[in-house]
DNA sequence: GGTAATTAGAGTAAAATTGTCTTAAATTAT
DNA sequence: ATAATTTAAGACAATTTTACTCTAATTACC
């Protein structure tokens, strides 16, 4: 799986804030989209600190979009919300297993890093407005 | 990730398996490349049994390729290893637990088709010749 | 001040991946 | 034929990742 429930989530949140004329609160998304709230709310913190989403606290808080949805490429929302960008196989994760141990003379490595590129250039070509329409 | 250490280990293998010139054993291939031994057996069976290796049992056995390495998919080979095709997002994993219940009126879900189909062309248009060179 | 909301971080649970073991079956060499 | 070698199969265990929860703190509005 090259993307996670967690990028979902916040895909169908996007759609959702992006469609509200007001701030939409955790709770409220949560309900709306039968997402568990206290998953959501994390998700939605990354969004917010990655300058997605602009959170505001207090009463009528919640949170609305920080950019237009063409300036929001694919490519930040997954890093944002999975901590790191999508990933075709991450040979660093197991610098300790690694068959040819560092992955100098690696016959496979040179195609992934190939593959990983046209994966990153995709995901940074495609905005929200992409994925969710106008 | 989009794809797994076991479809590492099967090109690691296939790129072991087509330089040599007698028929490579799961333990040879397991000592040479430094993989699991009882996994890598694992992986080169189910290479066998989508017909990607011959596997000759007993002594002096082991395995070969099938076809020649312009003629295998990176698709096949995922396939074979895992079980399955290198899935961008799996929503019939989550039937239970979708937030749009079927799918139906999923917003997201038509980009989801359009990219898995993406990929999977992708993953069908490269052969193992392309990963490992000539 | 009181309430509604986000923030932060630790902690838990479930699922998928990765790896092991044991026994059986097949093939070859002697 | 028999022994040695090697794959086949499946149950099982360990590890890692993903998914999710809980509690307490903080911020802002009214
Ligand atoms: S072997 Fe090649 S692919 Fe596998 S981890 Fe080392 S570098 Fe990455
Ligand atoms: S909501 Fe859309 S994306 Fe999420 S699971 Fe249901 S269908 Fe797939």
């Amino acid at each position: 799986m090259l993307i996670t429930r967690a990028t979902e989530y916040a895909l169908l949140s996007l759609d959702y804030i992006r469609k509200s004329d007001s701030p939409a609160g955790a709770e409220q998304l949560s309900e709306e989209l039968n997402i568990p709230k206290s998953f959501l709310a994390k998700i939605l913190q990354n969004l917010a600190k990655k300058e997605i989403l602009v959170s505001k606290k207090g009463a009528k808080g919640g949170f609305i979009l920080q950019k237009k949805i063409k300036d929001i490429t694919l490519f930040e929302i997954v890093t944002a919300v999975e901590g790191r960008p999508a990933m075709v196989f991450d040979c660093t994760q197991y610098i300790d297993t690694c068959p040819n141990n560092g992955a100098k003379n690696c016959t496979i490595s040179p195609f992934l890093t190939n593959f990983q590129k046209k994966i990153d250039a995709l995901l940074r070509s495609l905005s929200l407005e992409d994925i969710i329409g106008e």
